[in-house]
DNA sequence: ACTTTTGTCAACCAAACGGTTAAATTGTTT
DNA sequence: AAACAATTTAACCGTTTGGTTGACAAAAGT
């Protein structure tokens, strides 16, 4: 009898490491509070992944590899490009709501370690834009598009649907609104942001 | 004679604080590396803030009451919603590309600490929409604005004009672009936020 | 001139940290 | 069931951390 894959001492930790390094970045989290949350010994922890460096390089490159692929299949389908922004934003809106500590958690530690991205980069499932480059600069010559550089238009995409969870505490604050009622306005935001981009740019 | 302002050692302290702080954020900080920053001893951080948690809130009150009032200001006045769209976003932009690190250093911190903001919120120039949404709804009310949600605008405005500092590393990977490409699409921003927000919200 | 207050410093401290070790336990092979 | 390998544990270690101390110097008050 086997044991079941998310019950092995390794993915126990693993998932414990994911739990804390999310909530508290590569600095904040501790080795022991990890071992607690898996509820099992400290040492396994160094036993199974050498050191708190690769543990948390296991734990980022996971949760990389489950936002990157999703960005990369929109971006480059064969879909026009109103369906690409309403898919995408649906998409991305959707699966944050359900991992809300995720972009936050990669965009911090790359900021803290700017250098780690290269070693990404060249993985298979980075993400590119190329096809999206080409179709929005192709229906802007066209004159189906307002005039947009293809970056600034896919910056705007990303600001849109992921920064209300980023700051989500400050904004909560600001627009003086509880809890429910900000997840409420998450939730409109599936909607409501692909219709906000296309009215901008459609002429 | 009296000490000039900036070269007391407790503004010394505060200036090296807020530099460390704001790059490696309250925990990643070393008490010894402000000192060091500083060219003082790290006793006098002590003796002139108490403990490594009021420094941080030191730091952090002035930066944000350095970023609060110009938010307040502008949703606050009396100009149209297009002119506090335009006045807005080209001020913010400008304003954070001279001090990149402190939307970041906000949010996160916030985050860290969502109590805190509590704080905060009592002081007089914590920012608040009311005029701003009160301007919005008659407006979509009258028709000369295409329905959304005041709230919801206001997030996209502040999505558009921080999340490229807060996500640079990660965008500048993603749309393949070096430092200097970055900092002009930054640049363009100052004017094609506005634009992109103000196409998406006419009717 | 001398006393008191304020400011500065090197040395130090206890706690917390990531990581190691050696022994004990469990599982597998023969 | 004996031998071996893999897993788990408590105790431990060296370093780093925020914070303190006590001696000393520079101003300020008298």
């Amino acid at each position: 009898m086997v044991k079941s894959k998310d019950t092995t001492t390794e993915a126990q930790i693993l998932n414990a490491a994911k739990s804390i390094f999310q909530r508290k970045g590569m600095i904040g989290a501790r080795m022991q509070e990890i071992a607690d949350e898996a509820g099992i010994n400290k040492a396994m922890l160094h036993y199974y992944y050498r050191s708190k460096q690769l543990l948390f390089e296991a734990v980022f490159k996971k949760a990389f590899l489950l936002l990157a692929p999703q960005l990369n299949e929109v971006m480059n389908s064969d879909d026009k490009i109103c369906e690409k922004i309403k898919g995408f934003t649906h998409n991305y809106i959707s699966f944050v709501i359900k991992h809300p500590y995720l972009p936050n958690f990669i965009i911090q530690e790359l900021n803290r370690n700017p250098e780690f991205i290269q070693k990404l980069m060249t993985e298979k499932h980075f993400p590119s834009i190329d096809k999206f480059r080409n179709q929005v600069n192709e229906k802007v010559a066209e004159g189906i598009l307002r005039p947009i550089k293809a970056e600034q238009l896919f910056i705007n995409i990303l600001a849109l649907s992921i920064f209300p969870f980023i700051a989500k505490h400050l904004l909560k604050s600001i627009i003086n609104t509880n809890e429910t009622e900000y997840k409420q306005l998450l939730e409109e935001r599936k909607t409501e942001v692909a219709d906000f981009i296309i009215n901008a740019i459609k002429i």
